[in-house]
DNA sequence: GCAAAGATCGGCT
DNA sequence: GCCGATCTTTGCA
């Protein structure tokens, strides 16, 4: 299995998004390797995108979108969720791809019991409970996934047809259509795009 | 210092 | 469809 080069991941966002698709996302733990391919992302950048955590510059939490690309970036929110990024562009540029939905193809059995279900459909099908089934939390922010052995990209073969919406639970740049997915995927989330604002 | 919002999920009506 | 859980980060006073 080959992996994605830094090339890869320094390229303008929504692409990198796109191009996610189809790759599987690998996460070892204790040697046991699980793995799924990957059927949703979106696409979020710096300056220009008032829904990236990244919009109003550099801070603790978010320098790493700005370096280089091809790091993870976990962050966690609303109190119970660590959510999943890949950072993107070139150095000094912020971007970042957050990984949505992963179809179990490897471990299922153990990102069951992480989860806590028993029906695969159910393991990964959103961005907080594919953290939860893998085991990743912000303590992996900064691994760097070009070179890593406990979480890393491979490369995988192209997802039939691919849709793009808007993003997902985001209050402002709701008109972007930078959530990507695989429509015929039964492990896509079952979230509904936020509305572009009509005041 | 402090208040508020947040790239969510699961349960209940 | 709506609501609550729970806590970190940020922005502003």
């Amino acid at each position: 299995m080959t992996r994605p080069a830094r090339e890869f991941f320094g390229r303008y966002t929504p692409k990198v998004a796109r191009d996610l698709l189809g790759c599987r996302l690998v996460r070892v733990v204790d040697g046991i390797r699980m793995v799924g391919i990957i059927v949703e992302t979106e696409a979020y950048r710096g300056a220009g995108d008032p829904a990236s955590h990244a919009f109003r510059g550099k801070t603790v939490r978010n320098q790493v979108m700005f370096g280089e690309p091809g790091h993870a970036y976990v962050y966690f929110t609303y109190g119970f969720h660590h959510l999943l990024n890949i950072t993107t562009e070139p150095p000094g540029k912020a971007g970042a791809v957050l990984i949505r939905a992963i179809a179990p193809v490897e471990g299922l059995g153990l990102m069951m019991k992480n989860r806590g279900v028993e029906s695969p459909s159910q393991v990964a099908d959103g961005p907080g409970k594919l953290t939860r089934a893998l085991k990743i939390d912000r303590k992996l922010t900064g691994e760097d996934v070009v070179t890593s052995d406990r979480l890393f990209i491979e490369e995988g073969g192209k997802p039939g047809r691919v849709r793009r919406s808007g993003r997902v639970g985001i209050q402002h740049g709701a008109e972007r259509k930078w959530r990507y997915y695989v429509p015929d995927s039964e492990f896509v989330s079952k979230a509904r795009p936020s509305r572009p604002q009509n005041p």
